[in-house]
DNA sequence: CGGAATCCTCTTCGATACTG
DNA sequence: CAGTATCGAAGAGGATTCCG
């Protein structure tokens, strides 16, 4: 985090930001998943950049990681406490793109 | 826009994703900006990116362009009205990178 | 004033191989 | 299974110059 912002969205966008953390974030809105469900859920994701993300998400504070030791290693990333604070967000750019999408799509048929 | 998005956040991230776009979604959500004067209000956005950031938002269908020609040329930007469906979700992003900020205070605090 | 056009840097992201 | 470590490509963003 920086000292100084001009305007409160750089925050969220500092934070949140880049390609893949919302993507995680509505994933695990939805459920807990163990890594490699999450792999499966974002096929198109690296494997390099899933953990790092799900590292600077966790570093933010809205992601808790949960290992599971055993015969094999098994670790669960749900969103943590506060993480939840989150989910109306995550919906409501879900609910913005999914909108934006039908906008679209009906200013090219009268194109 | 793509064909096929597997989350509808990534239609969201797509369009108004990047460094600056919603800082200036949330600036044109305030009041209408001449072009000097958004470049004012945002002071570290270069013009190149602040020209190019328009142009996108504008081909998105967010932003109006209004020229008004005379003896110097001064150019209005403000939001259409397609565009002000982006304001609740940029108030919303505002309001979750304040309270982000305000969380990340209490927990170095007590670190 | 409001751009367009280059050129260049730096970060983000992806591909691949290796590890306990 | 859940990671690290490197390397390299790509694209976003910045600095500068020129233009009507």
């Amino acid at each position: 985090m920086r000292e100084k912002y001009n305007c409160p969205v750089e925050i969220t966008v500092e934070v949140l930001g880049g390609k893949w953390k919302t993507r995680i974030l509505w994933e695990l809105s939805q459920k807990n998943y163990y890594f490699s469900e999450l792999r499966r859920a974002i096929p198109d994701i690296t494997k390099k950049m899933l953990v790092q993300c799900l590292r600077e998400l966790e570093e933010s504070g809205l992601v808790a990681r949960k290992e599971e030791s055993g015969k094999i290693i098994r670790v669960e990333y749900k969103l943590s406490q506060y993480g939840e604070n989150t989910i109306p967000l995550i919906n409501y750019m879900s609910k913005w793109g999914m909108d934006h999408l039908y906008f679209q799509r009906e200013t090219e048929k009268s194109s």
